[in-house]
DNA sequence: CTAGATTTTTGTACGCGTATAGAAAGTAGC
DNA sequence: GCTACTTTCTATACGCGTACAAAAATCTAG
């Protein structure tokens, strides 16, 4: 035994990370804040930062919880269809985390239970062609798609739950149509189109761009690595 | 003249607008608060509450004011060209606006003078063949993956300022070799390869991808409406 | 002149994340 | 047992965005 030093501690991050999952489930994700939850867990706010640097980084070890206890998909062989499939499950997984929002600022979700999305990911992508640089790009480009669809879907929402005036009527009421013709001729219909689900639209073809012709940079086609080529 | 009734005010939206420029300008973004805002236009902070909704709102404005003051740029014929090219514009406004992350969470980026963007590309994308739900389609996702790049650039910024041990050195020192063999690959060079701006390749890619088919939603090919495909 | 009505400004207060300083509670060496 | 040292926890405080209530300053109607 290797006998401490130093003040016995009270509270362990275990125990902040885990009251910290149950306030969420009991009373929903405005209710997390570092007052409330030192209350849950029995302590001053903050000792809570003895064992988490900063609220942020105790939204990633709840989302690293999250990311273990999320289901892998079974996927196709074909490398494009594979990377598709990875990222719609990362996406999945995103979508349903409320408070997802103060994290994607985060890092490149770098949680290391998430790490099997990039992995996949970036596997795939060497899988169909692409030197493994050009794979990592491929992995960023999407993760950046992804985390930007995120981003406007949880926006979307809570605009929806505040019911405010939405800003948008106000934009085409007030439009200049000899200036904007494509905007007027959409006109009312922008909330509705705006409210349909792209997110698989939008990566189906991100990811056949991304495969084209090996992600190219102006210059002419790029070495393949692996046998599964069938486009150009 | 109409004759106003009530107290006279003494600040305008105007005024708390240009004082908000003063302040960015001359000391930064994190000196923009309320509080230092009202004392520089010389009132209470609820003063400033009576002429702006929120604080979010008060950075639209600014953002609309920025976007009014860009040049935009000539457009290239070919439709995926202008596409992009009205794209990487927006990206290029978008990118040099620090606090643009506070904002990207608003709206799809309906700022009035920022509309012509919109317009562009949507129009660009109809000039491709795509019917207008379609574009409409295509511009939101592009949207989506402008957003989500800044948004990962600024975090990346930011983390570079701080200098916090950046946390994916943590990741990638006990990362399982076995389990994850091409992030093991990649290693020590995750931090070289992500620092690189892909926004270009990313975008060049999906509007291929966007156009290749007509945005199939994976039933077979969509009608075209115009005469300038010269993809298939 | 006075009594609403209306608009803007002010004052006070709440809860937030967290910086900083120091008290508390142990172990280790003497 | 006393003193140093280390770790953890507590107390206090700051500035933030902003809700809410009351006050101030103007117009209009009688």
């Amino acid at each position: 035994m290797p006998a401490r030093t130093g003040r016995p501690p009270k509270i362990s991050r275990a125990d902040i990370v885990s009251a910290a999952h149950r306030l969420i489930e009991a009373e929903g994700t405005e209710s997390l804040t570092m007052r409330r939850l030192a209350r849950e867990v029995g302590t001053t706010p903050m000792a809570l930062y003895h064992h988490v640097h900063d609220k942020e980084e105790l939204l990633l070890l709840l989302l690293d919880d999250y990311a273990a206890a999320m289901s892998r998909p079974v996927l196709p062989d074909e490398p494009g269809e594979r990377m598709a499939a990875a990222a719609i499950a990362m996406h999945e997984a995103l979508a349903g985390v409320p408070w997802i929002v103060d994290v994607l600022r985060a890092d490149d979700l770098l949680s290391v239970n998430a790490l099997w999305y990039p992995e996949t990911i970036i596997d795939a992508a060497v899988r169909a062609g692409l030197p493994l640089e050009r794979a990592v790009d491929a992995y960023r480009i999407i993760w950046h798609y992804t985390a930007g669809e995120i981003t406007a879907r949880a926006a979307a929402l809570r605009r929806r739950e505040e019911g405010r005036p939405t800003y948008r009527r106000q934009v085409f009421a007030a439009l200049d149509a000899e200036a904007l013709p494509r905007l007027a001729e959409v006109g009312g219909r922008w909330e509705e189109l705006t409210a349909r689900d792209t997110y698989g639209e939008g990566l189906r073809a991100l990811v056949a761009g991304l495969l084209l012709k090996g992600l190219a940079t102006g210059g002419p086609s790029v070495k393949r690595s692996g046998p599964d080529d069938q486009m150009d």
